[in-house]
DNA sequence: GCAACAGTGTACGAAATGGTACGTTCAGTC
DNA sequence: GACTGAACGTACCATTTCGTACACTGTTGC
């Protein structure tokens, strides 16, 4: 038995290994986030996402199993990701209307600097939700922003700024949509219109008017007119 | 040579055959509108499309040369049928707020009604809008829209019931915003918020209140409350 | 030092998939 | 009724693509 590639001369053909398990997990995801957001689920390439990774595609199912199973870790880190950033957000000290502003705009920027998050969830509504009505993580994650909402606008409601008689959750709605449809729309929108919407001086003049859209929703009408 | 299956007898293994280009190519655009709008450029599979096709996997290449080329003619048969519902919509003997009003509901609805036209959308979307863009044919359907919505809000401006200062693209922007995000992201959102949005009932109760949004946004304050 | 198991690389298999070669049939024209 | 080009069917090919078998290496506990 020649010393061929046990010991003698690993570093030649083949580089020492070093277990590193976690990072290897992390890479693995953080790559298959770009490919699965990039190009959807039937899209995206288990082989590219295997050569694009320090791993090889072996570890993809040593950790993953399956490209199914991949896709929804993928969405779990993704919605939790998104949490946690939100949960940053201490709207508690605000005035309500502040409040309500602060946190229409936090969202029209959050969804415009994370495109890839907006991609994935345009890809699972193409999967009519699938994927997600198969995680608890993610229904669990998404009490929280309801909760904020709800506070809110019932400090708002009494203090005479906000009208009664709106579901929170048909506010968070209206500021999901247009958020959302900033980003996940952008392409259509601007070749069929031949408007740069991407462009920053658009970007902040839809967020102004985003957040006037909601404001004006929300608000009652001497609050509008203090006249 | 036998008359093995030439003249003899074509009925007992193969069908005799009716030439019809026109309704074998309406017949694949059909079946491919629903396979691409349910499973993406990627997703669709030819081989899938013809087997639903009362036509063959060969004539899908002979009309349509590649799977590309029938997914934008797939995009631009989808935009055509839209715009024509639209054109349609006869707004210019109504007054401004109800001719506005009247827009609103038919984008709701029209959309609500045609989530093939929406997927095939988010799908564009995904690809970065790369086939649109290609399409001169898209791009000249979508001028009138425009039209038809700077008419009203000029007419409403002048009759004093519209505030001042709003650029009709944006304006489209809201409401194709609200209307598409109700279709696109209806399974995500039912999911997590555990509350089932394309129920009649609230669907209903959202054609409502999206209308009012939009109004809101465009009123004048005295129009809001005419106290 | 050594057993046991988690972690890793390479090569390969089987099925799916886009696309084509080639022959046949239909429909209109002279 | 022969001729021609459009319309069509079948069988097939080349590649891609998900997934796995197998062998090897690092690591941890005793």
């Amino acid at each position: 038995m020649t010393a061929t590639s046990s010991k003698a001369n690993p570093p030649a053909t083949r580089r020492r290994r070093k277990n590193n398990p976690e990072s290897v997990r992390a890479d693995i995801l953080a790559v298959a986030t770009r490919e699965f957001s990039e190009k959807g689920l039937s899209g995206a390439r288990i082989d590219e996402i295997a050569e694009k990774t320090r791993a090889s595609k072996r570890m993809i199912y040593y950790y993953f199993t399956d490209k199914e199973t991949l896709y929804l870790h993928t969405l779990e880190a993704a919605y939790q990701k998104v949490r946690l950033q939100e949960a940053e957000l201490d709207l508690d000290h605000l005035a309500p209307l502040e409040a309500l502003s602060r946190l229409v705009r936090f969202t029209f920027c959050h969804h415009a600097k994370n495109p890839d998050f907006i991609r994935l969830v345009m890809i699972e509504n193409i999967h009519h939700g699938r994927f997600i009505a198969q995680s608890a993580l993610i229904q669990s994650l998404n009490a929280g922003v309801i909760d904020v909402l709800t506070n809110v606008y019932a400090r708002g409601v009494e203090a005479g700024c906000f009208r009664e008689g709106i579901d929170p959750r048909e506010l968070h709605w209206l500021i999901s949509a247009l958020s959302f449809f900033n980003v996940s729309n952008q392409h259509t929108f601007s070749r069929i219109f031949d408007w740069h919407q991407a462009a920053p001086e658009n970007q902040s003049k839809l967020e102004d008017h985003v957040t006037e859209m909601v404001l004006r929703y929300v608000v009652t009408d001497a609050t509008l007119s203090p006249s």
